[in-house]
RNA sequence: GGUUCCAUAGUUCAACGGAUAGAAUAGCAGUUUCCUAAACUGUAGAUCCGGGUUCGAUUCCCGGUGGGACUACCA
């Protein structure tokens, strides 16, 4: 049981002792005691100057009484305004170091059999075109978002439904048969996903020529972009891809095909994967079947046209269509089915899908729909939503060539960053393997770290350049300090000098060492807090601070040069704790660390 | 028009309603016989505007201003 909540009871305690009256634990506001005032802890005393009816200075005075009484951890306490602070006793802090230095999984809550079950979805992607910018984004947080849920006791499911079906890919497959001279993959060493990308692109370069040529020749724009060859192609592939034409179905499978194993590779590079994939072609049809159901049942109405819609003014909200007037499912429709199924396929108690905030309002729909239906899990829906990135020259825009490809944009940050290492002579000594994986470490930090570190339901800039960096708030300067501990302990051991972890609490502590132990104990408080929040970014500034805090430690503080063995030892074992508590937040980032660079 | 998100140093980001709003970066000035200088130290610099709630507001509420997203028989 940690202090804290050890105090917390007895404030609790204090109140109803002094003042006679039984306050809600949540009442209690503890912090960490500011660095400029003397304390550990402090409490804000404001709330309870109402129940004691004394001054906030006076309140403070007897509950600290009170406290220093009878909880051994508090050694004394001063009162500064309304604010209570409490100094620890070292004792209690080497225990916690001792205890975090014994523990190879400190900070992590293990899943039991009686865990919850919660199901992620990421990624998400659409199969005519690569992964880019705001997919790393989704990627990297999603990754994270499961990695911390599962270190705080949950069982999770990541899954991924795959947008496998559509006009879109239609557009790709109409496009390399009438311009795609058998191109494939093999044949012209492109990866899948670029290759299929390009037609896509092609795809649109003959459409805008077609319809230009049809207003040349008096045609209105509407008419034109309905007649085009290229798009009543696509469609007529759309029909016989729904008819199951074997011939579309054949050059459909090829297509995705390839488009999967581009996507495995940039999965692969980016560190993420999943447990179960669902394909929108295998689940696109079981959501039909619920609209008509909620039809049938007076849920939703149809119109003249026979489409079918649902009226959710009572929400607050507008119409939202279900079902086209051929009969055809949208969107909504299609993800109506998927949840179902997944709440077939697994005991979920919870359901998170990581998508960008532009569709917000569809999830406020989709949640909505669900109850309609009488889902009992519809309310609980979490749409965990991100903003998007941007770029300094402005948003990504497809046509307008500015998307960065994902796969582009990693090869070119593991370039800059064997140059740089090159440069500084640094991994001298290495194979030319080694090197390769550590400068893929390293970049691969850099973009993670620099993605996760934001708030994620803000929009934030990617400036390519400055996520390079290598210096201040940036994954390669945790990675760094924490290849410098791991030197140190090498270094240590080479010169004969084992550690003994189980410190006692005679050892003396100076005030540095002191603040780095309480940063190392917040550890475990920061993980739940970035499991109640969703937010890898807690994490991430966690370890950072600590990062931080350790560097000005490390300069200052000599350790293998100290006289005194059981200062050096002690040193020692906070600079191996720190160095673990690092590395076990960057896994929660999903990023390596690596032993020396 | 409706719904919704955002607004903090030159720039990129922090701050459960708490103490003097923190970092980083760019700028200026320094530090290397010692464990990795991809480091450290010092310096200067910010809450969009107006109300309200509160002992206390960057944070919550209302109203502006500015920006984004959504409001498709696209996904």
């Amino acid at each position: 049981m940690s202090v804290e909540l050890i105090i917390r009871d007895q404030i609790v305690e204090a109140i109803a002792k002094c003042y006679n009256q039984q306050i809600e634990p949540a009442l209690v506001q503890l912090q960490n005691t500011r660095k400029e005032f003397e304390g550990d802890i402090t409490l804000v005393v404001f709330p309870f100057v109402r129940i004691s009816k004394k001054s906030p200075e006076l309140t403070a005075a007897e509950i600290g009484d009170y406290l220093q009484e009878n909880v051994t951890e508090v050694e004394k306490y001063n009162v500064v305004k309304g604010f209570l602070n409490l100094v620890i006793s070292p004792e209690y802090w080497i225990s916690v170091l001792n205890s975090a230095s014994a523990n190879p999984t400190f900070g992590i809550t293990s899943p039991t059999e009686s865990s919850q079950l919660v199901m992620v979805e990421y990624s998400s992607p659409n199969t005519n075109k690569p992964l880019h910018l705001g997919h790393i984004r989704n990627n990297l947080l999603g990754f994270s978002l499961c990695e911390i849920l599962k270190a705080n006791g949950n069982k999770v499911v990541k899954t991924n439904i795959v947008n496998d079906r559509g006009i879109h890919i239609c557009k790709s497959m109409y496009a390399w048969k009438m311009w795609g001279d058998g191109q494939t993959p093999e044949n012209t060493g492109i990866k899948g996903d670029h290759l299929v990308g390009n037609f896509y692109v092609k795809f649109d370069q003959e459409y805008k020529k077609e319809i230009a040529a049809l207003i040349e020749k008096g045609e209105t724009k509407e008419f034109a972009e309905q007649n085009a060859p290229s798009i009543l192609g696509a469609r007529e592939m759309l029909l016989k891809w729904e008819a199951k034409d074997p011939e579309i179905i054949e050059l459909w499978t090829m297509m995705n095909h390839w488009v999967y194993a581009g996507f495995e590779v940039t999965y692969k590079e980016l560190g993420v994967d999943f447990d179960k994939i669902y394909y929108e072609s295998e689940t696109y049809l079981y959501g039909k079947d619920e609209v008509l159901r909620g039809l049938a049942e007076g849920i939703f109405y149809q119109k003249d046209d026979s489409s079918v819609w649902a009226d959710l003014t009572p929400e607050g909200l507008d119409q939202k269509i279900l079902l086209r007037s051929d009969g055809t499912s949208v969107y909504m429709t299609q993800d109506i089915g998927t949840a179902k199924e997944r709440f077939q396929d697994y005991p979920i108690n919870k359901m998170i899908y990581v998508v960008g905030n532009e569709q917000n309002y569809h999830f406020q729909v989709l949640s909505i729909l669900l109850d309609k239906l009488g889902f009992e899990f519809g309310k609980g829906l979490h749409h965990f939503s991100y903003g998007m990135v941007e770029l300094p020259q402005g948003k990504m825009k497809s046509r307008e060539g500015t998307v960065v490809d994902a796969d582009d944009l990693m090869a070119e940050m593991i370039e800059v960053s064997r140059k740089t290492s090159e440069e500084l002579g640094k991994l001298e000594g290495y194979t030319p393997e080694e090197a390769a994986q550590t400068y893929k470490m390293i970049a691969l930090g850099a973009l993670k770290y620099f993605m996760l570190k934001v708030d994620p339901k803000k929009n934030m800039l990617f400036n390519p350049e400055e996520s390079i960096d290598f210096n201040g708030n940036t994954g390669p300067f945790i990675q760094y300090t924490y290849a410098r501990i791991r030197s140190v302990l090498r270094k240590a051991t080479d010169r004969g000098i084992g550690l003994k972890y189980n410190l006692t609490s005679t050892t003396k502590v100076s005030a540095k060492e002191l603040q780095l132990i309480k940063l190392v104990s917040q550890f475990p408080v920061a993980v739940k807090e970035a499991g109640d929040m969703y937010s890898p970014a807690l994490v991430a500034n966690y370890v950072y601070e600590l990062v931080k805090e350790f560097n000005q430690f490390y300069h200052e503080f000599p350790m293998l040069a100290e006289e005194n063995a059981e200062v050096r030892n002690l040193r020692l074992v906070i600079a191996e704790t720190v160095g673990k508590t690092i590395k076990t937040g960057m896994k929660l980032l999903g990023i390596d660390v690596p032993e020396r660079m």
